[in-house]
DNA sequence: GTCTATAAACCGATAGAC
DNA sequence: GTCTATCGGTTTATAGAC
């Protein structure tokens, strides 16, 4: 079904090719309404419609609406995890850090983030089954535990903090409906949020004696 | 329905105690439902089922599955409020912010925080259009400007960052997924996790130069 | 593969007996 | 007010024609 491997021809076929564009957009359109009303909101007829097609069209890519859930998120998680090895080496470990978090809160504003970390949603632990996904978000904690690790030892980051505190953080942050509440409050620009979300999940809010006047 | 004005007796008579008695218990319910699954998730069958009595009886008490799921968050709203105006007057304005945070983590961690900031939920609008709530929250709202305010003009908290961002901070914290992440992997108490969040929340995670070993 | 039409399950809400 | 039984609507998933 999601099989792209053709292992001798480097070329798609014309068909392959359609089946291929059509399969990404199916899981752009599951994307967006992910991060519009999440999963259980989420009704497999919207994604037909959004996409252009027959709700059975759709069950012939994807066997069930767990499993085009699953796969969009796979991909997402694909897209970020590429997007963090392409930091470049010469950054401090805290700047990479914070570039992630940065990307992601971007991203959320953009409204293309499924809203991953909501220990109440029902899709949570088909999630967890499913070992693309799993594999993938494992490499990304890997990563960015390493980088924790030095930031800490440098003393970038607080050493007193434990590294899972750290990493459930900045995870939850790429989601944090803070960002949401400021863009619809109309007060901020994009940059502006993402600027403000980064300094108070790195910095907090209390005065810091280095501060400057703005921020 | 939730009337319940007798004029002119203190006491209640037996029927109106027994009816009384028995909307707590609905609205315990549903309160421990909406922490657990949310309210899409949420099906009246198993509010009722939990109560232990039959679905048309809880509609007897409340008309919509919209207005006993107001009517538990209105009386959630009212006890954080209520919790708010007890802190003593001596207390200092950012100390007031911080146990209201650490309350409402605590809340959180017993299972019984409905999930407030949702944006992705059904029953926001309804929520925002139900008066005794948002009149609640306003006046939870007004009281913590106040504090935010003295505690920024002080320095306690950063002057540079706008009111309303430290104030949507504070109620997102509430509801901060880190502490279901902590809790499920169990290495930590709920007392260790009340006071990790609430140390990212307002000092961040940089190291700080006045820190001590632990924290 | 795409469509229309429909099955099967679930859920919010109600009817009517007691 | 409480119960059982059921309606009406929605949603996931599929059958079958093209």
């Amino acid at each position: 079904m999601t099989d792209s491997s053709t292992p001798a021809s480097k070329k798609l076929s014309f068909k392959q090719q359609q089946h291929q564009f059509r399969e990404d957009a199916i899981l752009d359109a599951v994307n967006r309404l992910l991060a519009q009303k999440g999963y259980d909101l989420m009704t497999m007829d919207e994604v037909a419609a959004e996409v252009g097609i027959a709700k059975a069209s759709l069950y012939k890519h994807f066997e069930s609406k767990e499993a085009v859930a699953a796969a969009s998120m796979t991909r997402f998680i694909e897209e970020a995890l590429s997007m963090t090895r392409d930091l470049p080496d010469h950054m401090k470990p805290i700047d990479k850090i914070k570039s992630v978090v940065r990307w992601a809160v971007r991203v959320h504003l953009s409204g293309t983030m499924p809203s991953l970390p909501s220990t109440r949603s029902s899709i949570q632990q088909t999630l967890l089954a499913h070992e693309p996904y799993v594999e993938k978000l494992e490499q990304l904690t890997l990563l960015l535990g390493e980088w924790i690790g030095q930031a800490q030892d440098s003393g970038e980051l607080s050493p007193a903090l434990p590294g899972e505190v750290i990493l459930y953080t900045i995870y939850a942050r790429s989601c944090d409906p803070v960002a949401d509440f400021l863009k619809n409050g109309g007060a901020f620009s994009d940059d502006d949020i993402v600027e403000l979300l980064v300094h108070t999940c790195f910095e907090g809010m209390v005065r810091t004696p280095a501060l400057p006047g703005r921020i």
